[in-house]
DNA sequence: ACTCTGCATAAGAAAAAATAATGCCAATGG
DNA sequence: CCATTGGCATTATTTTTTCTTATGCAGAGT
């Protein structure tokens, strides 16, 4: 149907009077009388050639066509309504609630988030960092950016940067490292992902010897003890240039392994807003 | 925003102007004269307390605030609008294209077509067989089913059964055949999935012979083709249940291997209408 | 400077939508 | 069984919104 001849408020009239199964409320809520709206609705149901409602003596009865349609506009004011909440003071903004696995966040994300914001002056980012388990229905998140091998039911996804393993240490536990088999030595610093350690032992060529110890939740809080000389850590080293650069942090050996990546992620049944579309183009093309 | 407050005609005339880029042009869009659209304009900017265009020497130009209203309008219209298109002669009907190996159509749904349409009047299905490398987008269909792992980039998918693949044949070539080791005096017919054959030869405990003869296409062929006794094709059973219980075709030994499973699959990035949301939830439902 | 194109503006005309009052129907209850 | 009540339809009328016509005004090109 062509756009000058839809009939946008009888089939706003429409949407809500089927959301309330009554003319009377209807109007109530459209603050219109109840003639208002009966009007409408015959009008409406005029045009289609089509009745939309059972009107039966105990309220109103979607038909198969009014069942059609009701979702769709449903919807559609929906979002209409919500782009509109958007503009306040004459300024259209949105608000993104992004979850980040602290490591990313902080070696990657952060420094690199101004530089959205002043391209994008209607979009806020509010970052919540968090583990890798993270629940974007539960938290109430639009996206959220996590480490694995990309297999979540659900969940809409987008990759984002490779980022290999190796072992990372403080220069002075470095210096007692000469090659893989002296690490046996050295207390290791593991995660939750058990597997880590075992598959950069393969690689280097050797048996994983068995781990003891706490494990950790965060690459961070491990770059930390590791930085104290307190273990060797097994870490993205993407995502600690600054701290190795300055020396803080060394690398022993150069043998890497790839466990997963990084992707950005959000509930398939939920519509990306533009903002939030916006949002993971941008990353997409600056973590590729 | 309330429903009642939503300016929706002057939304729509925003939506038209912008995207013809011009007021004089929307007007003609609408069918009214160009003083009206810019009076529907200037209302809706006052309403938002925000300017939606920059009026430029040389034409319009969307200000951050037109631009993040322009993407939900149009995206909105167009949904509504597609939705009326569907009520003809006062009865809301949508056709639907569906994709469908060849194999799964005769061996699966066609016999079960007929209760959906039966459950959703309003709904037509139109089935288009083909092979497994079917492609949504270029044949323009609103979802296909196909046999696979489950990774195809960019689309949308929902798991169906599982099929497990086993070897049959006609009863007269199965009389031949005691032990597994007896097939390799048969024909084997095979897809152009080449692990297949491998892959249950392994599973019943013996080295896979080579391979010759012609690549089929299709199930329904080497089916055809076993039926008439020219040979042992390995085939999803759940398929060939009709002619496997009339004995037309057998299953000479219990072996079965899971290569893949039916899924249903569309492209990511268009929206399900409501039909194709229903067919796919009715079809998981149903094959699951 | 003149003209053309395109948006804004003002006042009146037309159309659409809302209202008030009332009708109609079915269910409910003494 | 009749009165009452709740809820949608109908009609005539009023109000509001929207559109039009006519004109103004600004910038760009000739």
């Amino acid at each position: 149907m062509d756009r000058p001849n839809i009939p946008l408020n009888a089939l706003r009239s429409f949407e809500v009077a089927a959301r309330q199964g009554s003319f009377t409320n209807a109007a109530i809520e459209l603050c219109v009388t109840q003639a208002a709206v009966s009007h409408q609705i015959l009008r409406l149901e005029d045009q289609l050639g089509a009745k939309l409602f059972h009107r039966t003596s105990k309220g109103l009865l979607l038909t198969p066509e009014g069942e059609a349609l009701l979702p769709v506009l449903t919807a559609s004011l929906d979002r209409i309504s919500s782009v509109l909440d958007r503009f306040t003071d004459g300024r259209y903004h949105e608000t993104i609630n992004v979850g980040v696995v602290t490591t990313f966040a902080v070696g990657w994300l952060a420094e690199r988030l101004a530089k959205f914001e002043e391209s994008h002056p209607g979009i806020s980012i509010r970052l919540f960092t968090n583990n890798n388990r993270v629940d974007i229905a539960r938290e109430g998140l639009d996206l959220a950016i996590r480490f694995g091998a990309g297999r979540w039911p659900g969940l809409t996804i987008q990759p984002l940067m490779e980022t290999p393993l190796t072992p990372i240490c403080a220069p002075s536990v470095a210096s007692a490292l000469k090659a893989p088999e002296t690490l046996l030595s050295q207390k290791l610093l593991r995660s939750y992902r058990a597997d880590e350690w075992p598959i950069w032992f393969k690689k280097a060529g050797m048996v994983s010897p068995y781990i003891e110890g706490p494990v950790y939740d965060s690459s961070v809080a491990m770059a930390e003890l590791a930085a104290k000389g307190l273990g060797v850590a097994l870490l993205p080293h993407a995502m600690f240039q600054a701290q190795l650069s300055e020396g803080r942090l060394v690398r022993p050996f150069d043998t890497e392994v790839t466990t997963g990546r990084y992707w950005i992620t959000r509930l398939s049944n939920k519509e990306p807003t533009t903002a939030v579309a916006a949002f993971e183009a941008w990353i997409c093309k600056a973590a590729l």
